[in-house]
DNA sequence: TCGCCTTTTGACCGTCTGGTAAGAAAACGC
DNA sequence: GCGTTTTCTTACCAGACGGTCAAAAGGCGA
């Protein structure tokens, strides 16, 4: 009967949440184009009628979702201190995002998902609040390089790579997996090993 | 009338390769589900039931295309010779990998898609030649570590950190181009020093 | 128990989509 | 030029999909 801030009853809040936890599984395993409302709706265990009641439309819970997963999907590199010793904060913000690609794949893959198909619907918080955040923090890696505390390196490329290297192990798991040998399950243990030693170190061997 | 080796007109073998062309291009962009026939054939500059002359089904088209990918896809590292100075074989076939990245863009996506999904229509290609042959190199790296030409690191992950770092260009472009600024034509320059920098010295500053 | 508001459902609709049928139009061998 | 095969098109279909509607069921205060 109310609008918009706070406009939940009990039933809806925990209706609404059980939906997006439902749909973020389907969307994250089929894509946008590839779920169906009736694949939603089963999987939250109720009628798509119903559904549709708590949600305008399909597009509505998918932007809810982005919208959600952007927050959590950038506090690692928000968390990044000016005012902490280089090596040690990088290496904490590798982990963390390696951690949330082993705890949180459904999340990583929805995310790279809209990417891979243009963004079409987040490209306003692409330019927006992720180019913002990445240009401050990219600062301060360049404080830190002209410092001598880092070897000197794009900046803004040397996050993606970080990015990179850390979703990958949640984007393309299945690949990960097939290639390592099925129930390979010390695989993200490995990873942080070999990440810390390819960041730090690289392959040249002088030490 | 006859059957399956070389079973072409001239007209069938130009007509498939167009098909190909638009669908690799409708693919790429919407993903597998995303797409459509219509849309196919439409770029193709054919009507839908001319386009399904030449190809039995939706998916037919798409595992033909992700077949023929494969091959292009590995050439890079089956190319990376076992008798070859370590550092200079790495440093090429980094750059191939993202050359690869630059100029088809839409072979990675379309491959990047298929695995993000679960890779629906590839996991025994996943699980034997790919697998085979990057266990192959992998073994090469290994004897290259132990004969202290290489850093010492897991080559599964050394090789899945240069998949990652380098089709991030293709497949989150997007991303890529949102948050350097929009017309960054020397993104793809600026990630070859990087990638060098980053692979062969690291972060940590002592040279 | 009654009445009111919220929640849920079954039936339905228009559109889109992959795919088919049947015949027209080219292309080609002779 | 003619008959045959290949190529292409118009019309169509059955199922799936996103979404609507009216009414039933449930929850809850008085």
């Amino acid at each position: 009967m109310n609008d918009a801030s706070p406009p939940q009853t009990r039933i809806q809040r925990e209706k609404r949440e059980l939906i997006l936890e439902a749909a973020l599984e389907v969307f994250s395993t089929f894509g946008f184009r590839g779920a169906t409302l009736d694949q939603i709706a089963q999987q939250a265990g109720i009628s798509k009628p119903n559904l549709l009641y708590y949600f305008p439309s399909k597009e509505a819970i998918h932007t809810e979702l982005l919208d959600r997963l952007m927050d959590s999907w950038l506090a690692p590199l928000d968390q990044l201190d000016p005012a902490g010793e280089p090596r040690k904060e990088l290496r904490a913000y590798i982990l963390r995002k390696l951690e949330m690609s082993r705890d949180f794949p459904r999340e990583s893959r929805l995310f790279a998902n809209e990417i891979i198909h243009g963004a079409p619907r987040s490209t306003d918080a692409l330019t927006g609040r992720v180019k913002s955040l990445v240009d401050e923090k990219a600062e301060i890696l360049k404080h830190w390089m002209a410092a001598g505390k880092l070897t000197k390196m794009d900046p803004h490329h040397l996050i993606f790579a970080i990015w990179a290297t850390t979703q990958h192990y949640a984007d393309f798991d299945v690949q990960v997996r097939a290639v390592l040998g099925r129930d390979d399950e010390g695989r993200f243990h490995d990873a942080a090993d070999f990440l810390e030693r390819l960041f730090f170190s690289g392959l040249d061997p002088r030490a």
